[in-house]
DNA sequence: CCCATCTTTGGAAACGTTTACATCGAATAT
DNA sequence: ATATTCGATGTAAACGTTTCCAAAGATGGG
């Protein structure tokens, strides 16, 4: 287990003082272009890697990103993070990785190591923007940060986002004109997310639009992966639902999944929407129809953005990046003729369903 | 933009020494209870938080482990990251993210960065272990480093994987023993992946096994995601395959996927079996009859194991965790009857396919 | 009451860099 | 030839910690 080699060893094979060494790696201040060779050549022999901790302190530059999001295991943040990696790689950043399962405690004290680790700005999803005690901590800083996915709260913060709200309405919208009267919706956690709460709001406005009352809504745990239970109560409302909207593709995912165990058929039985454009929705049968976010390209966004902000001062800004829909073999026209003619005939479960 | 406070500022306004700051905030030697309580309340009011690069530079000891993935894109290695993660939190450290894009010089100049930053180690999954650059300069540097995924090739190393070779035969064996007799594979480009090769022998071995012939290999590139070319080719075959095993879930996806827009059902038509056990596998319809590996847990297992190696000296070891078939609807009987009882009745195409 | 021991504390060096400043020689201008 | 400038290099301080060592005070046994 021996030492690295440091740039002093380095500058003793090469006759030469710390100072050169330092100024042939960084290509600052004048160097001959003898005792440039020199020195890189005594770099190569002695397989001298500059330390940046050292550089660190000095420079009170770490080099570094705090990357907190709630879980690679859903796909949407996997693909925000590979892209916040690219974007950082290319500025010349790393990255510090955390993850906050949706505790908001986890957030906190992933934000303080991020903090102590003295990371030169962060890009973060949190559970909660307008009460997140994370971000109150970050506010206190003087690190500069990123949201993403959370809604464009305030203006004082950095968001890259889309308009939830609008996305969730459109594509409900596009169940109501497909003829669906009962739409029903399932949420994640509401408390655990202020984006789950917008798309929810999309969700009504659509139907208050369309002249519908909201169908059921059942709320889910965030990470819930089996839905058998959920589908059971919704196919069990008289009337059933013609349609569902699940906030996220990953519980749609789980829905679809669900109502096969119940031997109904998507879209044939039910029409299923998603939220976020996860790659394996368009893969599987029925494909989703979906809202695509471009995940990888908002956290790369995020993190030029944050780049941008680091090196040229620039204030911190929203971005609200377009969305679009995808369709897929998930939703259809409702089957039976009075379910594409019924209108607000009053039938519809009412309320939020928590299970 | 004001400077975080530093550790001589709290020892100032607790009236004490830096050591003695020092001292309390690690616990190490006696401190009175007294200036405990003061130097206590003056980190509190100044908001301060230690600097890990001092801290590092002094100790010798960044607290940061490196990661390298091909990409988080494929949710087998986001579900690996997740688990490294959530180990190197609970063993006190902070995980540094790269990623190589499937691509041997990015592996090179990810590590080169890792080892700048001072990683105390490193948890990877490279392209091919046996012809690895980066793992040669890995070697040279005196870093431990645990390799996931990548086949226990050479014992000197320390690997978490499972065993691709059997885990390949069994299921593809499960096809033959369905009745299966032209059995076909999609393998990821075999040049940028060890696991790819032992899943392909695996897969001779089973039909050999068997008596069968190896059926068509339609050789993919590794991050394919339309696959549908490829099936075409498949079901042009005369007579055409009735199995299909697929390196790895995204490409099974994309093939049913594909499958599907010829026209053609799983598994009615063609009973399609992945590799990986991603979870949205098991999400879709048909589900996706797969081998699991337990990828977060391999992810928690190889950091868990660096730990050792770095707290307790623990030797370099292997870890081999156990694989299980995950059954799913995307595999079937054949339909035909002569599909079923036709034995190495020698028209299955043979041979590599490149598209 | 003194010496030995132990607890508590502070001083200062070190970790590996960068960089302001000083130095020195050579080249250019006058 | 001298003054001036400039290019190349070295010296040393600084970044924020930890920790070795010494010192000072407290405790207690004799």
């Amino acid at each position: 287990m021996s030492k690295p080699p440091t740039i002093r060893e380095v500058a003793r094979r090469a006759g030469v003082s710390v100072a050169t060494v330092s100024r042939v790696m960084n290509g600052r201040g004048s160097v001959s272009e003898r005792t440039r060779q020199t020195v890189g050549e005594a770099i190569r022999d002695t397989g001298f890697r500059p330390n940046v901790i050292g550089r660190g302190l000095k420079t009170a530059r770490s080099g570094t990103l705090g990357v907190l999001v709630p879980s690679l295991r859903n796909p949407i943040f996997a693909d925000a993070v590979q892209g916040m990696e690219r974007a950082a790689e290319a500025g010349g950043y790393r990255i510090l990785l955390t993850s906050s399962n949706y505790l908001p405690s986890k957030e906190v004290t992933a934000i303080d190591v991020l903090l102590c680790n003295r990371v030169e700005g962060l890009v973060l999803t949190v559970a909660d923007e307008s009460a997140s005690q994370a971000l109150d901590i970050l506010d206190r800083s003087n690190v500069p940060f990123v949201l993403v996915f959370n809604p464009a709260g305030c203006t004082k913060h950095s968001v890259v986002t889309i308009d939830n709200f609008a996305a969730a309405r459109d594509i409900v919208s596009r169940l109501v004109r497909m003829g669906h009267t009962r739409i029903a919706m399932i949420a994640g956690d509401s408390e655990a997310s202020d984006r789950s709460n917008l798309r929810r709001a999309g969700y009504e406005q659509a139907l208050t639009d369309g002249g519908l009352r909201p169908g059921p809504i059942i709320e889910v745990s965030f990470d819930s992966r089996v839905l058998e239970r959920h589908c059971r109560a919704l196919s069990s409302c008289d009337p059933s639902p013609t349609a569902l909207f699940c906030s996220t593709d990953m519980l749609a995912i789980g829905a679809i999944r669900g109502f096969a165990a119940l031997g109904l058929k998507v879209p044939d039985d039910i029409s299923v929407a998603g939220f976020d454009g996860i790659e394996v929705g368009q893969c599987m049968s029925p494909s989703l129809a979906t809202v695509v976010q471009p995940a990888e390209e908002m956290g790369a966004r995020a993190v030029e953005h944050l780049l941008e902000r680091l090196n040229s001062g620039t204030p911190a800004t929203s971005m609200t990046l377009p969305y679009r829909l995808r369709h897929g073999e998930s939703w259809a026209r409702p089957a039976r003729e009075d379910d594409r003619t019924e209108r607000d005939s009053g039938a519809a479960t009412k309320g939020t369903i928590r299970l």
